[in-house]
DNA sequence: ATTTGTGAATCGGTTCACAGCG
DNA sequence: CGCTGTGAACCGATTCACAAAT
């Protein structure tokens, strides 16, 4: 009902808790904004939740809740105008502004990372390559240098950096971190193979590759198993439950 | 009460949901037995869940209800064996055994992740790199030989690989996919930008690093905005109730 | 004395189902 | 009439708190 207007008291109110989007929805925003885009691409101009939904990969009524923390931006009886909810997307996901990263640890993974396109794209400018290696220091990386790591602090100022990307060895992770958050930066992206310790008003988010992959040896492993028991005719008794007519 | 003959006793019964492990318990085992298998290393032979949850970055109630799922394997009042709960661990996340991964598209994260040293270090063996374009196929990557990925079918069933490893580009992903399932891949780590879609009996779990970054951005920005508002003033009745006596 | 293992309470997130609105 | 927005019901996961075990 109160669109626009109470969008603008909100945000000027003195409520501080104002709209606490959760965790699971903003993980997902994302998700939303690429679909959309997407479509913009192709020219369409108004979704639905169900066509959203299955853009994203999630189900309708995800979406209408997801969206509905962020306003009553859709219209009843038409969907979504997609332009519209890519701005408000954006807008809230702080993509409106650029944020500046500094990439520690150049090896396989951080040269990767430092030449991905798509980093670039949607705001995320890599600012400095850190590195300890005297070999490294010195050398380019696409048209990127690579600094000595000991000049963090003054780089990040410098810079204004506030995104740390981690990819060094696990055993040197922690100590990247404390430094990157000595030199100010806010946020860290961890793709070393260890849990870092950070001040609880650092945001930090990991990525784990070999985790990533047991995981999934978990599950297959669980469908041979069963796979194993049922050859083996042992289930015949509570098999019999699933047959269907 | 009953350890070991109840372990071996539910192994063989033909109660099929046994003990299912909770999803997010699944995603914490690795967790712990990293932080395990670093405790050997520095000879560590006996560990609380209080020890492990400090190493593992969570809370101890969460250890203890996480190992409870693989069984009782600790002794009260003395704590976990370090060495038998690796051994669990590894056990129930299939890492008794190798898996052979295939690594589809060879740019600079494929090339990266084909040279990371931590998958072979589980049991993850890269058994291929594939890509289509005529330019990489037959150069190498470390040894491994870039094969064409037409011939993924073949590769994947002579090489026994049950782990795809998707690291196109987004527009790619989706047909990577398709072939690797028709080809009787069981489970696919996915890279590229984009959602896929895999019949239900495979697996699939995704790492998306522009949408980690627009994560941390949505948290960046909240602090910032709240900074704003402090700063401007704005806040001083609600603020005066959080002053302290 | 200490630490596990686990029911019970709680929390956050998802799904349901429908009233409200264009 | 169709689709959003949202309370209510539900479900899985986390945390609490303590009895059981050694």
């Amino acid at each position: 009902m109160p669109t626009i207007d109470e969008r603008i008291l909100l945000r000027g109110d003195e409520n501080v808790k104002e709209r606490a989007i959760p965790e699971a929805t903003v993980a997902r925003l994302p998700l939303y904004l690429r679909s959309l885009v997407e479509m913009t691409e192709r020219g369409t101009t108004t979704v639905s939740s169900e066509g959203l939904a299955t853009a994203a990969g999630v189900n309708s009524a995800k979406v209408r809740k997801d969206l509905s923390y962020l306003g009553s931006y859709g219209t009843r009886g038409v969907g979504y105008d997609v332009e519209y909810l890519i701005y408000q997307i954006s807008r809230e996901l702080g993509l409106t502004q650029d944020w500046n990263c500094v990439i520690v640890g150049i090896g396989n993974l951080g040269r990767a990372l430092a030449n991905y396109r798509g980093f670039g794209s949607r705001g995320f400018r890599v600012v400095a390559l850190l590195d300890v290696d005297p070999v490294k220091i010195g050398t380019y990386v696409d048209d990127l240098l690579i600094e000595d790591f000991d000049e963090v602090e003054r780089i990040v100022k410098e810079r204004r950096a506030s995104i740390g990307i981690v990819t060094t060895t696990g055993s040197a992770a922690q100590g990247a971190a404390d430094r990157l958050v000595a030199s100010g930066v806010k946020s860290i992206l961890n793709f070393a193979p260890t849990v870092l310790q950070v001040p609880e008003e650092v945001s930090l988010r990991k990525v784990d590759l070999s985790i990533e992959l047991q995981i999934l040896s978990f599950y297959e492993q669980r469908k041979a198993a069963l796979e194993g028991v049922l050859r083996g005719g042992r289930l015949t008794a509570s098999a019999s439950k699933s047959t269907r007519p």
